[in-house]
DNA sequence: TGTTAGCACTCTCCCTTTATGAGTGCTAAT
DNA sequence: ATTAGCACTCATAAAGGGAGAGTGCTAACA
C-alpha cells in the first residue's frame, strides 16, 4: 500500500493532536479540527490502512487512535515544520550569559534548570567527558600538617583534586619542582591519554624521593584520571506528572526510578556525540526501561571540541518540534559561552 | 485529666503500630498483639480520653485511631526506646571509609545516597557551609591566553574557584607573590571575613597594577566569598513512594515539588548547628509544605568544628528511633572520615 | 467505681449492575 | 471512490448493595 498525501495529511493530524491532547484520535475530530474537505468515514478508511501499515493503533475497539513509533519517527523526519524559540524563550535561554560563575559545575546545572523549566520535560546535562578535556596544569599545594593537594586544572576549567601526604623533609621548592615537571609532561594531554611509566623525568627524580614521587603518580593516576565519568545533572524530575499518562503511580515511580540510575542515563547520553540534535522514540531505545519515552539528545562545546550531552526525556507523544528548538538554542548558547570563558 | 501509665502505654501501642502499618488503630488491634490484659471496651474508653486530649484523631467514625503530631512529640520524647545501628547498618555506613576519593562533594554526595537507602527516607546533605570554613591557601594559576585560574582551598579540602583576565605584562613570579600576599593575609579567616579592603599589603602592590588587582580582589570578593550557600545534595527521593499516604499522585506530586525547592531545604537545614540530632514534627515546622511530613536533622563536623547539616524526610508515621539512630551513626563516621582527611 | 459484654449504628471499601457515549466497521446508496 | 446509516464494542462513570471494621452507649458485673 502506498502513503499517498491524503494518508500523510491525515497521519500528520492524528500526530499532531495527539501531542497536543493524548487522548485517541478519532475520525469525526479529525474531520471537524484539521477541516480536509472529506467525511468522516473516508478518514476511517484511510486511518485504517495506516493501521495496517504500522502508523497506528488501537488501545481498544471503541476508541480512537494513537501514533506508533513508527509514526512519530515518520513525524519527526517527514511531517514536522521546524520551530524557533520563541522570544521569551531565548530570552531566558540567553541568561546562561549572566551567569556570573566560571565553575562549570554551576553553568551545567543552570542549563539542566533552564531546559526542564522551557520545555517542562525532564532533562539530564552530563559534565564534561574528562576523556575529551585537556591537561591544562598539575600544582601540587602545600597544606598545613603533612598533607599536598594534588590539582589538576583542564582545559575546561574543570578541577580535579587528591590529598596526598607528604613526607616531613620535603619543603615547598621541591613540591613545585615536580608541580612544574607533572605539567610539562602532561599539558595538552588528556586524562585518557595517562600513562605514569612514560615520565622519564620524574622517574629520575625518584631515586631521591622513591616512595614520595610513587604517591603522586599513583595518586593522579587513580584517584584523579581514573574518574573518566564526569557528573550529571537533573532538571525538572516532577515535570513527568504533568502528563496523563503518567498519573498511574506505578508508571511515575517507574520513571523517577530510571532518573535515579545515573549508570543508565550515562550510557544512554555519553556514548552521543554529534553536533546535530538526536531524536530516539520509544522502542527506538536500547534501555528497555525507556522504551516508553522518548530523548532529545544535543551536545555542547568548547569551539568545536564537543565536551558533554544534554537531553531531555518526557513520553513519546512529546512535543518533538519545541524540544528539537530548544536543545539546538541552548547548545548553541552555552557553548559560546564555555568558549568565551575557557577557550584557548 | 492525667496521663496515667496505661493511657501512656496504649499510646505508646497506638503510636507504634501505626508507624508499623500506616493503617489507624482499633481497640481490638491493641488487645490482641500488646496484650496489656484489659478488654477492647476498656481501651476504647481510654482512646476516647486521649482523642480529648489531642493525642489521637479519627479519622471518620468508624475507623480506628491515628496519632497527632502531638502524640508523636510525646513518643520521641519520653516513649521511644533507643536503638543502635544493626550489624548490616553500621557495616554499610563505614563504607564511608573506604570511600578513595578526597573530594568533599563526593564525599557528601555518598552519605546522602547512604542515608537514603538504609532509611528509605529521603536524604539531604547540606555541603560544608562556607562561613564555617577557613581559608588555607588562594594560588593563581596562569592558564594559557591572558587567562588566570584564581583558587581557594579551604580546610574542609573545598575548592572554589574563578577565571580571571590577566594583562600581558604579568609574569608569573608576579603571580606567585600576589598568591603568597593573598594566602599571607587570608589564611585561616573565613568567608565572612574577607574584607579586601582591609589589605594593606596588596593595596600598596595596587600603585603598579592596580587595575589587575582591582579585578583580583573583587572576583575574590564576590566570585568566591559571597556564595555563601554550600551546595544540597538529595538521595532517594521516589523512595516516598513506597509509603500508601503517598499513593495520592498529587500529593506525591507536592513531595517532590518540595525536594526541587532547594531554598525552602537550604533555609530548613541550613540554621541548624547543634550537634545532637533534631526531630521537627509535622506541624511543628514552620513551613506550611512540609507539615506533612517530618524531618529528622543531624549534623558532621570536622574536628569539633560542625560543617554541614543533614535531614532525613519522610512521612510523620516515620520509623523515628530507626531514623535518629542511624543519623547519628553517619554523623559520627562521617565526621570522623572527614577529620581524618583534613584536620591540621 | 472501674471493667466488660452486648448491641445498634456508622462509615469505608469493594463488588456488581446499569447507563452513557465515543468510536468503529460494515453495508448499501450515491 | 465517497459517504450516510446503523449495529456493535468497549471504557468510564454513576448507583446500589452487602461485608467488615470499629465505635459509643447501656447495662450487668466484680
Amino acid at each position: 500500500m502506498q502513503l499517498g498525501s491524503r494518508k500523510l495529511h491525515i497521519l500528520h493530524a492524528v500526530v499532531h493532536d495527539y501531542i497536543s491532547y493524548g487522548e485517541p484520535v478519532g475520525s469525526r475530530t479529525i474531520a471537524k479540527k484539521y477541516d480536509m474537505g472529506i467525511s468522516p468515514a473516508t478518514i476511517r478508511n484511510e486511518m485504517s490502512d495506516l493501521e495496517e501499515m504500522g502508523y497506528l493503533q488501537q488501545p481498544h475497539t471503541s476508541a480512537g487512535r494513537i501514533p506508533s513509533d513508527k509514526a512519530y519517527r515518520l513525524y519527526v523526519d517527514k511531517l514536522m515544520k521546524t520551530r524557533k524559540p520563541t522570544a521569551d524563550e531565548a530570552e531566558r535561554i540567553e541568561r546562561i550569559y549572566q551567569q556570573k560563575t566560571t565553575e562549570v559545575d554551576k553553568i551545567i546545572e543552570q542549563v539542566a534548570s533552564i531546559l526542564s523549566d522551557i520545555t517542562s520535560y525532564t532533562s539530564v546535562v552530563l559534565g564534561p567527558r574528562l576523556s575529551k578535556v585537556l591537561i591544562r596544569h598539575i600544582e601540587l599545594i602545600p597544606i598545613e600538617g603533612q598533607y599536598a593537594l594534588l590539582l589538576v586544572v583542564t582545559s575546561a576549567g574543570i578541577i580535579k583534586d587528591t590529598l596526598i601526604r607528604i613526607p616531613d623533609n620535603i619543603d615547598i621548592g621541591y613540591l613545585e619542582r615536580i608541580s612544574n615537571m607533572l605539567t610539562k609532561y602532561y599539558r595538552n594531554k588528556t586524562f585518557a591519554e595517562v600513562n605514569i611509566n612514560h615520565a622519564v623525568d620524574i622517574q629520575k627524580e625518584m631515586m631521591n624521593q622513591k616512595e614520595f614521587i610513587n604517591n603522586v603518580l599513583d595518586a593522579f593516576a587513580n584517584n584523579i584520571a581514573s574518574q573518566n565519568k564526569g557528573d550529571i545533572y537533573l532538571g525538572g524530575t516532577a515535570n513527568i506528572f504533568n502528563f496523563p499518562e503518567y498519573q498511574d503511580i506505578i508508571k511515575a515511580r517507574e520513571f523517577l526510578n530510571l532518573m535515579e540510575n545515573r549508570d543508565m542515563l550515562y550510557n544512554l547520553l555519553g556514548r552521543y556525540d554529534e553536533e546535530d540534535v538526536l531524536i530516539v522514540i520509544g522502542t527506538e531505545n536500547e534501555f528497555n526501561e525507556m522504551q516508553d519515552c522518548s530523548v532529545v539528545m544535543g551536545t555542547y562545546s568548547i569551539g568545536d571540541k564537543i565536551l558533554g550531552t544534554m537531553g531531555l526525556i518526557g513520553p513519546t507523544r512529546m512535543e518533538y518540534s519545541k524540544a528539537v528548538s530548544i536543545m539546538r538554542y541552548v547548545g548553541q548558547i552555552v557553548s559560546r559561552h564555555l568558549t568565551l570563558l575557557f577557550k584557548e
